[in-house]
DNA sequence: CGAGGTCTTGAAGACGATCAACAAACGTGG
DNA sequence: CCACGTTTGTTGATCGTCTTCAAGACCTCG
Protein backbone atom coordinates (compact mmCIF):
# COMPACT_ATOMS: atom_id res chain seq x y z
CA UNK A 1 0.00 0.00 0.00
CA UNK A 2 2.56 2.69 1.10
CA UNK A 3 5.27 1.26 -1.61
CA UNK A 4 6.15 4.49 -2.94
CA UNK A 5 6.72 6.03 0.58
CA UNK A 6 9.02 3.53 1.63
CA UNK A 7 11.08 3.94 -2.02
CA UNK A 8 11.46 7.84 -0.79
CA UNK A 9 12.15 6.71 2.81
CA UNK A 10 14.56 4.34 1.38
CA UNK A 11 16.79 7.28 -0.55
CA UNK A 12 17.40 8.25 2.86
CA UNK A 13 19.42 5.31 3.50
CA UNK A 14 19.37 1.40 3.85
CA UNK A 15 16.34 1.20 6.71
CA UNK A 16 15.66 -2.46 8.57
CA UNK A 17 13.01 -4.23 6.91
CA UNK A 18 11.31 -4.55 10.41
CA UNK A 19 11.05 -0.91 10.61
CA UNK A 20 9.30 -0.73 7.41
CA UNK A 21 6.92 -3.98 7.84
CA UNK A 22 6.23 -1.73 11.10
CA UNK A 23 5.33 1.12 9.84
CA UNK A 24 3.47 -0.09 7.11
CA UNK A 25 1.34 -2.37 9.31
CA UNK A 26 0.36 0.53 11.66
CA UNK A 27 -1.28 2.20 8.92
CA UNK A 28 -5.10 2.90 8.88
CA UNK A 29 -7.39 1.63 5.71
CA UNK A 30 -7.17 3.72 2.60
CA UNK A 31 -9.88 6.84 2.64
CA UNK A 32 -11.25 8.34 -0.19
CA UNK A 33 -11.35 11.84 -0.36
CA UNK A 34 -13.23 14.28 -3.86
CA UNK A 35 -11.69 16.87 -5.04
CA UNK A 36 -11.80 20.19 -3.17
CA UNK A 37 -12.26 18.32 0.00
CA UNK A 38 -9.64 19.01 3.05
CA UNK A 39 -7.99 16.14 4.29
CA UNK A 40 -5.88 18.49 6.65
CA UNK A 41 -7.54 21.82 8.55
CA UNK A 42 -5.51 25.10 8.75
CA UNK A 43 -5.03 25.28 12.88
CA UNK A 44 -6.33 21.45 13.87
CA UNK A 45 -4.52 19.84 16.17
CA UNK A 46 -3.25 16.88 14.68
CA UNK A 47 -3.91 13.13 15.83
CA UNK A 48 -2.58 11.26 12.76
CA UNK A 49 -0.38 12.08 9.91
CA UNK A 50 -1.92 11.02 5.81
CA UNK A 51 0.11 9.88 3.29
CA UNK A 52 -1.34 10.16 -0.21
CA UNK A 53 -1.88 6.93 -2.52
CA UNK A 54 -3.15 8.23 -5.70
CA UNK A 55 -4.02 11.81 -6.52
CA UNK A 56 -2.29 14.82 -6.17
CA UNK A 57 -2.82 17.25 -2.95
CA UNK A 58 -1.70 20.61 -1.93
CA UNK A 59 -1.04 22.75 1.24
CA UNK A 60 -3.34 25.73 1.22
CA UNK A 61 -2.35 28.69 3.44
CA UNK A 62 -5.63 31.21 3.42
CA UNK A 63 -4.96 34.64 4.13
CA UNK A 64 -7.08 37.35 6.24
CA UNK A 65 -8.43 39.11 2.70
CA UNK A 66 -9.59 35.88 1.60
CA UNK A 67 -7.08 35.48 -0.92
CA UNK A 68 -5.34 32.02 -0.97
CA UNK A 69 -2.03 30.40 -1.60
CA UNK A 70 -0.95 27.05 -2.49
CA UNK A 71 2.39 26.57 -0.67
CA UNK A 72 3.40 22.82 -1.83
CA UNK A 73 2.10 19.91 -3.99
CA UNK A 74 2.00 16.64 -3.01
CA UNK A 75 2.00 13.27 -5.28
CA UNK A 76 1.80 9.96 -4.55
CA UNK A 77 3.86 8.33 -1.68
CA UNK A 78 3.96 11.70 -0.15
CA UNK A 79 3.04 12.85 3.55
CA UNK A 80 0.97 15.16 3.59
CA UNK A 81 1.38 16.51 7.19
CA UNK A 82 3.98 14.51 8.74
CA UNK A 83 5.12 18.19 10.08
CA UNK A 84 1.90 17.72 12.10
CA UNK A 85 3.79 14.88 14.32
CA UNK A 86 6.40 17.15 16.14
CA UNK A 87 3.85 20.68 15.64
CA UNK A 88 1.28 21.63 17.90
CA UNK A 89 -1.13 23.40 15.15
CA UNK A 90 -1.24 23.11 11.63
CA UNK A 91 -0.64 27.00 9.72
CA UNK A 92 -2.17 25.53 6.66
CA UNK A 93 -4.65 23.15 5.52
CA UNK A 94 -4.28 19.81 3.07
CA UNK A 95 -6.54 19.90 0.00
CA UNK A 96 -7.07 17.24 -2.19
CA UNK A 97 -6.78 18.93 -5.92
CA UNK A 98 -7.85 15.39 -7.41
CA UNK A 99 -9.80 12.17 -6.06
CA UNK A 100 -7.07 11.48 -3.19
CA UNK A 101 -6.81 8.14 -1.96
CA UNK A 102 -5.03 8.68 1.14
CA UNK A 103 -3.98 6.64 4.47
CA UNK A 104 -3.40 7.97 7.91
CA UNK A 105 -1.41 6.65 10.56
CA UNK A 106 -2.25 7.94 14.05
CA UNK A 107 0.56 9.50 16.30
CA UNK A 108 0.04 7.52 18.73
CA UNK A 109 1.26 4.69 16.57
CA UNK A 110 3.95 6.39 15.11
CA UNK A 111 5.51 7.62 17.76
CA UNK A 112 6.50 4.20 19.22
CA UNK A 113 8.00 3.27 15.80
CA UNK A 114 9.87 6.38 16.07
CA UNK A 115 10.81 5.84 19.72
CA UNK A 116 12.44 2.04 18.34
CA UNK A 117 14.30 2.88 15.17
CA UNK A 118 16.18 6.14 15.28
CA UNK A 119 16.91 5.10 11.20
CA UNK A 120 12.99 5.22 10.74
CA UNK A 121 12.60 8.30 12.16
CA UNK A 122 16.07 10.34 10.55
CA UNK A 123 14.40 9.37 7.35
CA UNK A 124 11.10 10.45 8.22
CA UNK A 125 12.85 14.04 8.90
CA UNK A 126 14.69 13.63 6.16
CA UNK A 127 11.43 13.42 3.80
CA UNK A 128 10.07 16.91 6.04
CA UNK A 129 13.41 18.68 5.01
CA UNK A 130 12.47 17.80 1.15
CA UNK A 131 9.43 19.78 1.87
CA UNK A 132 11.46 22.76 2.78
CA UNK A 133 14.08 22.57 0.20
CA UNK A 134 11.34 22.52 -2.03
CA UNK A 135 9.77 25.72 -0.34
CA UNK A 136 12.86 27.22 -0.64
CA UNK A 137 13.17 26.71 -4.25
CA UNK A 138 9.18 28.27 -4.69
CA UNK A 139 10.81 31.21 -2.60
CA UNK A 140 13.19 32.31 -5.13
CA UNK A 141 11.23 31.14 -7.87
CA UNK A 142 8.48 33.42 -7.01
CA UNK A 143 11.12 36.32 -5.70
CA UNK A 144 13.41 36.49 -8.81
CA UNK A 145 11.98 34.36 -11.97
CA UNK A 146 9.21 35.98 -14.18
CA UNK A 147 5.90 34.00 -14.25
CA UNK A 148 7.12 32.33 -17.73
CA UNK A 149 10.36 31.17 -15.98
CA UNK A 150 8.01 29.97 -12.93
CA UNK A 151 5.70 28.19 -14.86
CA UNK A 152 8.38 26.36 -16.62
CA UNK A 153 10.02 25.86 -13.40
CA UNK A 154 7.04 24.70 -11.67
CA UNK A 155 6.32 21.88 -14.87
CA UNK A 156 9.72 20.55 -14.56
CA UNK A 157 9.46 20.20 -10.93
CA UNK A 158 6.15 18.34 -10.74
CA UNK A 159 8.06 16.17 -14.16
CA UNK A 160 10.67 14.79 -12.09
CA UNK A 161 8.61 14.34 -9.07
CA UNK A 162 6.21 12.44 -10.94
CA UNK A 163 8.34 10.06 -13.39
CA UNK A 164 10.31 9.11 -9.57
CA UNK A 165 7.11 7.67 -8.71
CA UNK A 166 6.29 6.37 -11.78
CA UNK A 167 3.85 8.51 -12.53
CA UNK A 168 4.75 9.60 -16.33
CA UNK A 169 3.71 8.29 -19.42
CA UNK A 170 5.98 8.68 -22.32
CA UNK A 171 6.87 12.58 -22.08
CA UNK A 172 3.82 13.34 -20.39
CA UNK A 173 1.91 13.53 -16.89
CA UNK A 174 -1.23 14.23 -15.02
CA UNK A 175 -1.45 17.05 -13.30
CA UNK A 176 -4.98 18.24 -12.72
CA UNK A 177 -5.15 21.56 -12.03
CA UNK A 178 -7.28 24.46 -13.31
CA UNK A 179 -5.52 27.76 -14.78
CA UNK A 180 -6.83 29.67 -11.32
CA UNK A 181 -5.16 26.72 -8.82
CA UNK A 182 -2.03 26.84 -10.79
CA UNK A 183 -2.38 31.03 -10.38
CA UNK A 184 -2.89 30.09 -6.64
CA UNK A 185 0.70 28.15 -6.57
CA UNK A 186 2.36 30.75 -9.10
CA UNK A 187 1.19 33.38 -7.85
CA UNK A 188 0.32 35.07 -10.48
CA UNK A 189 -3.60 36.20 -11.62
CA UNK A 190 -5.63 33.43 -13.85
CA UNK A 191 -5.51 35.78 -16.73
CA UNK A 192 -1.62 35.97 -16.82
CA UNK A 193 -1.51 31.90 -16.34
CA UNK A 194 -3.37 31.70 -19.35
CA UNK A 195 -1.28 33.97 -21.26
CA UNK A 196 1.53 32.51 -19.57
CA UNK A 197 0.75 28.77 -20.69
CA UNK A 198 0.30 30.51 -24.52
CA UNK A 199 3.75 31.69 -24.47
CA UNK A 200 5.16 28.11 -23.22
CA UNK A 201 3.10 26.28 -26.36
CA UNK A 202 3.94 28.53 -28.69
CA UNK A 203 7.74 28.42 -28.39
CA UNK A 204 7.14 24.19 -28.34
CA UNK A 205 8.33 23.71 -25.12
CA UNK A 206 5.05 22.21 -23.89
CA UNK A 207 1.17 21.48 -23.93
CA UNK A 208 -1.01 21.57 -21.13
CA UNK A 209 -4.61 20.28 -21.96
CA UNK A 210 -7.40 19.15 -19.47
CA UNK A 211 -4.73 18.45 -16.55
CA UNK A 212 -2.55 16.90 -18.58
CA UNK A 213 1.31 17.84 -19.23
CA UNK A 214 3.09 17.31 -22.54
CA UNK A 215 6.58 17.90 -22.20
CA UNK A 216 8.07 19.14 -25.98
CA UNK A 217 11.64 20.14 -24.99
CA UNK A 218 13.21 19.17 -21.81
CA UNK A 219 16.48 20.72 -22.24
CA UNK A 220 15.37 24.07 -23.38
CA UNK A 221 12.37 24.29 -20.70
CA UNK A 222 15.06 23.64 -18.03
CA UNK A 223 16.80 26.31 -19.11
CA UNK A 224 14.18 28.55 -19.42
CA UNK A 225 13.49 27.64 -15.58
CA UNK A 226 16.73 27.34 -14.57
CA UNK A 227 16.03 23.86 -12.98
CA UNK A 228 18.24 22.24 -11.11
CA UNK A 229 16.65 19.39 -9.33
CA UNK A 230 19.81 18.67 -6.99
CA UNK A 231 17.18 20.37 -4.16
CA UNK A 232 14.47 17.77 -4.73
CA UNK A 233 17.38 14.79 -3.44
CA UNK A 234 16.99 12.80 -6.62
CA UNK A 235 18.04 11.67 -10.08
CA UNK A 236 15.85 13.03 -12.29
CA UNK A 237 15.37 10.76 -16.00
CA UNK A 238 14.26 13.08 -18.74
CA UNK A 239 11.50 12.46 -20.99
CA UNK A 240 12.19 10.57 -24.23
CA UNK A 241 12.25 12.63 -27.12
CA UNK B 1 26.59 28.11 25.50
CA UNK B 2 23.77 26.72 23.97
CA UNK B 3 21.30 27.90 26.60
CA UNK B 4 18.96 29.61 23.87
CA UNK B 5 19.02 26.58 21.42
CA UNK B 6 17.62 24.16 24.62
CA UNK B 7 15.42 26.58 25.68
CA UNK B 8 13.99 26.47 21.86
CA UNK B 9 14.29 22.67 22.01
CA UNK B 10 12.03 22.39 25.35
CA UNK B 11 9.17 24.41 23.79
CA UNK B 12 8.90 21.04 22.42
CA UNK B 13 8.00 19.69 25.53
CA UNK B 14 10.08 18.45 28.61
CA UNK B 15 13.30 16.28 27.86
CA UNK B 16 15.27 14.07 29.94
CA UNK B 17 18.18 16.84 31.72
CA UNK B 18 20.60 13.68 30.19
CA UNK B 19 20.17 14.32 26.81
CA UNK B 20 20.35 18.31 27.40
CA UNK B 21 23.60 17.40 28.92
CA UNK B 22 25.27 15.49 26.36
CA UNK B 23 23.78 17.52 23.44
CA UNK B 24 25.74 19.94 25.48
CA UNK B 25 28.73 18.25 26.25
CA UNK B 26 29.11 17.87 22.04
CA UNK B 27 29.65 20.79 21.10
CA UNK B 28 33.03 21.88 19.81
CA UNK B 29 34.77 25.06 21.23
CA UNK B 30 32.73 28.26 19.50
CA UNK B 31 34.48 30.07 16.71
CA UNK B 32 33.82 33.67 15.13
CA UNK B 33 33.41 34.77 11.93
CA UNK B 34 32.96 38.13 9.97
CA UNK B 35 30.16 40.36 8.67
CA UNK B 36 29.98 38.39 5.15
CA UNK B 37 31.63 34.59 5.71
CA UNK B 38 29.79 31.78 4.49
CA UNK B 39 29.71 29.44 7.85
CA UNK B 40 28.24 26.85 4.90
CA UNK B 41 28.80 26.76 1.51
CA UNK B 42 26.26 25.92 -0.66
CA UNK B 43 26.34 22.29 -2.66
CA UNK B 44 28.89 20.97 0.32
CA UNK B 45 27.93 17.96 2.02
CA UNK B 46 28.52 19.19 5.61
CA UNK B 47 29.57 16.83 8.64
CA UNK B 48 28.84 19.14 11.39
CA UNK B 49 26.05 21.37 12.09
CA UNK B 50 26.12 24.80 13.19
CA UNK B 51 24.44 27.18 16.24
CA UNK B 52 24.30 30.42 16.04
CA UNK B 53 25.54 31.60 19.67
CA UNK B 54 25.68 35.68 18.74
CA UNK B 55 24.67 37.65 15.45
CA UNK B 56 22.60 37.10 12.87
CA UNK B 57 23.11 34.85 10.32
CA UNK B 58 20.89 34.19 6.72
CA UNK B 59 20.49 31.32 4.56
CA UNK B 60 21.52 32.78 1.05
CA UNK B 61 20.77 31.03 -2.28
CA UNK B 62 22.62 31.78 -5.48
CA UNK B 63 21.41 31.99 -8.86
CA UNK B 64 22.94 31.21 -11.80
CA UNK B 65 22.44 34.60 -13.36
CA UNK B 66 24.42 36.01 -10.06
CA UNK B 67 21.45 37.10 -8.29
CA UNK B 68 20.96 36.23 -4.84
CA UNK B 69 18.11 35.66 -2.36
CA UNK B 70 17.78 35.31 1.08
CA UNK B 71 15.77 32.37 2.35
CA UNK B 72 16.01 33.18 5.90
CA UNK B 73 17.46 34.38 8.92
CA UNK B 74 18.55 32.89 12.01
CA UNK B 75 19.18 34.78 15.31
CA UNK B 76 21.11 33.34 18.59
CA UNK B 77 20.16 30.12 19.80
CA UNK B 78 19.20 28.96 15.81
CA UNK B 79 20.08 26.39 14.31
CA UNK B 80 21.82 27.36 10.71
CA UNK B 81 22.32 23.99 9.36
CA UNK B 82 20.54 21.37 10.68
CA UNK B 83 18.98 19.90 7.86
CA UNK B 84 22.34 18.65 6.70
CA UNK B 85 22.15 16.20 9.42
CA UNK B 86 19.62 14.40 7.25
CA UNK B 87 20.37 15.91 3.71
CA UNK B 88 23.43 15.00 1.55
CA UNK B 89 24.35 18.18 0.19
CA UNK B 90 22.76 21.63 0.84
CA UNK B 91 20.75 23.74 -1.56
CA UNK B 92 21.90 27.30 -0.22
CA UNK B 93 24.78 29.03 2.02
CA UNK B 94 24.95 30.49 5.26
CA UNK B 95 26.64 33.33 5.58
CA UNK B 96 27.49 35.76 8.83
CA UNK B 97 25.24 39.24 8.51
CA UNK B 98 26.82 40.81 11.25
CA UNK B 99 30.32 38.97 12.92
CA UNK B 100 28.81 35.90 14.36
CA UNK B 101 29.98 33.67 17.15
CA UNK B 102 28.98 30.07 16.29
CA UNK B 103 29.51 26.58 17.74
CA UNK B 104 29.69 23.35 15.67
CA UNK B 105 28.26 19.56 16.36
CA UNK B 106 30.47 17.00 14.18
CA UNK B 107 27.57 14.39 12.74
CA UNK B 108 29.02 11.61 14.01
CA UNK B 109 28.67 12.90 17.44
CA UNK B 110 24.82 13.96 16.39
CA UNK B 111 23.87 10.46 15.62
CA UNK B 112 24.75 8.69 18.16
CA UNK B 113 22.63 11.13 20.64
CA UNK B 114 19.66 11.04 18.16
CA UNK B 115 20.33 6.76 18.36
CA UNK B 116 19.77 7.14 22.07
CA UNK B 117 17.30 9.86 22.68
CA UNK B 118 14.16 10.04 20.54
CA UNK B 119 12.16 13.38 22.20
CA UNK B 120 15.84 14.68 21.35
CA UNK B 121 15.35 13.94 18.16
CA UNK B 122 11.80 14.84 17.94
CA UNK B 123 12.85 18.41 19.65
CA UNK B 124 15.81 19.12 17.26
CA UNK B 125 12.81 17.89 14.02
CA UNK B 126 10.68 20.42 15.51
CA UNK B 127 13.07 23.61 15.07
CA UNK B 128 13.46 22.37 11.23
CA UNK B 129 9.64 22.40 11.03
CA UNK B 130 9.50 26.06 12.43
CA UNK B 131 11.88 26.70 9.54
CA UNK B 132 9.89 25.39 7.25
CA UNK B 133 6.66 26.97 8.67
CA UNK B 134 8.78 30.34 8.36
CA UNK B 135 9.64 29.34 4.65
CA UNK B 136 5.78 29.44 3.89
CA UNK B 137 4.86 32.42 5.35
CA UNK B 138 7.52 34.31 3.35
CA UNK B 139 6.19 32.64 0.22
CA UNK B 140 3.05 33.36 1.01
CA UNK B 141 4.25 37.28 1.94
CA UNK B 142 5.69 37.40 -1.20
CA UNK B 143 3.21 35.95 -3.44
CA UNK B 144 0.42 37.97 -1.82
CA UNK B 145 1.53 41.29 0.58
CA UNK B 146 2.90 44.25 -1.52
CA UNK B 147 6.26 45.77 -0.56
CA UNK B 148 5.10 48.02 2.79
CA UNK B 149 2.73 44.68 4.11
CA UNK B 150 6.10 42.28 3.24
CA UNK B 151 8.52 44.74 5.31
CA UNK B 152 6.37 45.28 8.24
CA UNK B 153 5.75 41.97 8.32
CA UNK B 154 9.75 40.55 8.33
CA UNK B 155 10.01 43.84 11.10
CA UNK B 156 7.13 42.08 13.09
CA UNK B 157 9.24 37.98 12.79
CA UNK B 158 11.84 39.34 13.91
CA UNK B 159 10.80 41.57 16.80
CA UNK B 160 8.92 38.21 17.65
CA UNK B 161 11.95 35.68 17.56
CA UNK B 162 14.83 38.17 19.27
CA UNK B 163 12.07 38.77 21.95
CA UNK B 164 11.75 35.28 22.54
CA UNK B 165 15.62 34.90 22.89
CA UNK B 166 15.81 37.89 25.49
CA UNK B 167 17.72 39.96 22.27
CA UNK B 168 15.25 43.37 22.68
CA UNK B 169 15.84 46.38 24.54
CA UNK B 170 12.66 48.39 25.23
CA UNK B 171 10.41 48.85 21.97
CA UNK B 172 13.89 48.09 19.54
CA UNK B 173 16.30 45.19 18.40
CA UNK B 174 19.33 44.87 16.38
CA UNK B 175 18.98 43.93 12.94
CA UNK B 176 22.11 44.74 11.05
CA UNK B 177 21.19 44.48 7.70
CA UNK B 178 21.85 47.03 4.48
CA UNK B 179 18.81 47.96 2.62
CA UNK B 180 20.41 45.79 -0.50
CA UNK B 181 20.03 42.60 1.68
CA UNK B 182 16.61 43.69 3.26
CA UNK B 183 15.70 43.71 -0.61
CA UNK B 184 17.46 40.10 -0.73
CA UNK B 185 14.99 38.93 1.53
CA UNK B 186 12.04 40.64 0.61
CA UNK B 187 12.32 40.68 -3.23
CA UNK B 188 12.57 43.65 -3.88
CA UNK B 189 14.85 46.26 -5.25
CA UNK B 190 17.30 48.25 -3.01
CA UNK B 191 15.25 51.76 -4.53
CA UNK B 192 11.85 49.90 -3.12
CA UNK B 193 13.69 48.57 0.20
CA UNK B 194 14.43 52.81 0.73
CA UNK B 195 10.88 53.37 -0.48
CA UNK B 196 9.07 51.40 1.95
CA UNK B 197 11.07 52.23 5.03
CA UNK B 198 10.50 55.59 4.84
CA UNK B 199 6.81 55.08 4.05
CA UNK B 200 6.40 53.04 7.54
CA UNK B 201 8.39 55.74 9.26
CA UNK B 202 6.31 58.56 7.77
CA UNK B 203 3.36 56.36 9.03
CA UNK B 204 5.02 56.10 12.46
CA UNK B 205 5.16 52.50 12.93
CA UNK B 206 8.36 52.04 13.57
CA UNK B 207 11.81 53.50 12.65
CA UNK B 208 15.14 51.80 10.97
CA UNK B 209 18.63 53.12 11.30
CA UNK B 210 22.09 52.52 11.58
CA UNK B 211 21.12 48.68 12.16
CA UNK B 212 18.10 48.99 14.91
CA UNK B 213 14.92 49.00 14.62
CA UNK B 214 12.50 50.86 16.32
CA UNK B 215 9.03 49.49 16.90
CA UNK B 216 7.07 52.72 17.19
CA UNK B 217 3.17 51.35 16.65
CA UNK B 218 3.48 47.26 17.13
CA UNK B 219 -0.44 47.34 17.34
CA UNK B 220 -1.00 48.98 13.54
CA UNK B 221 2.51 47.16 12.26
CA UNK B 222 0.74 43.89 13.01
CA UNK B 223 -2.22 45.28 11.42
CA UNK B 224 -0.47 46.23 8.29
CA UNK B 225 1.63 43.01 8.13
CA UNK B 226 -1.79 40.74 8.74
CA UNK B 227 1.04 39.37 11.68
CA UNK B 228 0.01 35.83 12.90
CA UNK B 229 2.73 34.29 15.15
CA UNK B 230 0.92 31.16 15.74
CA UNK B 231 3.43 29.76 12.69
CA UNK B 232 6.31 30.53 15.06
CA UNK B 233 4.77 27.88 17.58
CA UNK B 234 5.42 30.66 20.45
CA UNK B 235 3.87 33.64 22.37
CA UNK B 236 5.03 36.89 21.26
CA UNK B 237 4.91 39.67 24.34
CA UNK B 238 4.88 42.87 22.38
CA UNK B 239 7.37 46.00 22.86
CA UNK B 240 6.46 48.00 25.70
CA UNK B 241 4.43 51.53 24.68
C1' DC C 1 41.09 64.26 2.67
C1' DG C 2 39.66 60.97 -0.50
C1' DA C 3 37.50 56.47 -1.65
C1' DG C 4 34.32 53.14 -1.14
C1' DG C 5 30.03 51.61 0.26
C1' DT C 6 25.43 52.95 1.55
C1' DC C 7 21.49 55.68 1.22
C1' DT C 8 18.35 58.83 -1.30
C1' DT C 9 15.83 60.92 -5.08
C1' DG C 10 13.81 61.43 -9.83
C1' DA C 11 12.10 59.79 -14.24
C1' DA C 12 10.90 56.23 -17.53
C1' DG C 13 9.34 51.87 -18.46
C1' DA C 14 8.03 46.78 -17.80
C1' DC C 15 5.51 43.22 -15.92
C1' DG C 16 1.67 41.63 -14.27
C1' DA C 17 -3.03 42.91 -12.02
C1' DT C 18 -7.59 44.18 -12.66
C1' DC C 19 -11.75 44.81 -15.07
C1' DA C 20 -14.95 43.33 -18.43
C1' DA C 21 -16.77 40.57 -21.81
C1' DC C 22 -17.11 36.49 -24.35
C1' DA C 23 -16.17 31.56 -25.84
C1' DA C 24 -15.65 26.87 -24.81
C1' DA C 25 -16.18 22.84 -22.06
C1' DC C 26 -18.59 20.27 -18.80
C1' DG C 27 -22.23 18.13 -16.25
C1' DT C 28 -26.96 17.61 -15.20
C1' DG C 29 -31.62 16.86 -15.99
C1' DG C 30 -35.30 17.02 -19.13
C1' DC D 1 -29.75 13.92 -27.53
C1' DC D 2 -30.32 18.55 -26.64
C1' DA D 3 -31.13 22.66 -23.45
C1' DC D 4 -29.30 24.84 -19.87
C1' DG D 5 -26.37 26.71 -16.18
C1' DT D 6 -21.93 26.67 -14.26
C1' DT D 7 -17.23 26.37 -14.40
C1' DT D 8 -13.14 27.05 -16.96
C1' DG D 9 -10.56 29.18 -20.41
C1' DT D 10 -9.52 33.21 -23.65
C1' DT D 11 -8.90 37.98 -25.24
C1' DG D 12 -8.46 43.15 -25.04
C1' DA D 13 -7.75 47.50 -22.59
C1' DT D 14 -6.30 50.10 -18.77
C1' DC D 15 -3.85 50.82 -14.64
C1' DG D 16 -0.57 50.36 -10.65
C1' DT D 17 3.37 48.61 -8.40
C1' DC D 18 7.76 47.90 -8.58
C1' DT D 19 12.13 47.83 -11.57
C1' DT D 20 15.70 49.91 -13.86
C1' DC D 21 18.76 53.47 -14.84
C1' DA D 22 21.12 57.46 -13.45
C1' DA D 23 22.86 60.78 -10.52
C1' DG D 24 23.88 62.88 -6.32
C1' DA D 25 24.24 63.03 -0.99
C1' DC D 26 25.90 60.97 2.99
C1' DC D 27 28.92 58.45 5.84
C1' DT D 28 32.59 55.81 7.51
C1' DC D 29 37.28 54.55 7.64
C1' DG D 30 41.65 54.20 5.85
Amino acid sequence: MIERLIRKLSLYGPLPPASLDALAAAFDPPRAYDAGQDLVRQHAEPTESIVVLRGLAGRRVVLADGAQQLTAFQVAGDFVDLHGFVLRRLDHSVVALSSVQAAAIRHERLGPLTDRWPELTRALWFLTMIDAAIHRQWLTAVGRQDALARMAHLLCEMWARNEDVGLTERRSYRLPLTQAQLADALCLSTVHVNRTLQALRARGLMNFRSGVVDILDWPRLCDLASFDPTYLQMQVRPPPP
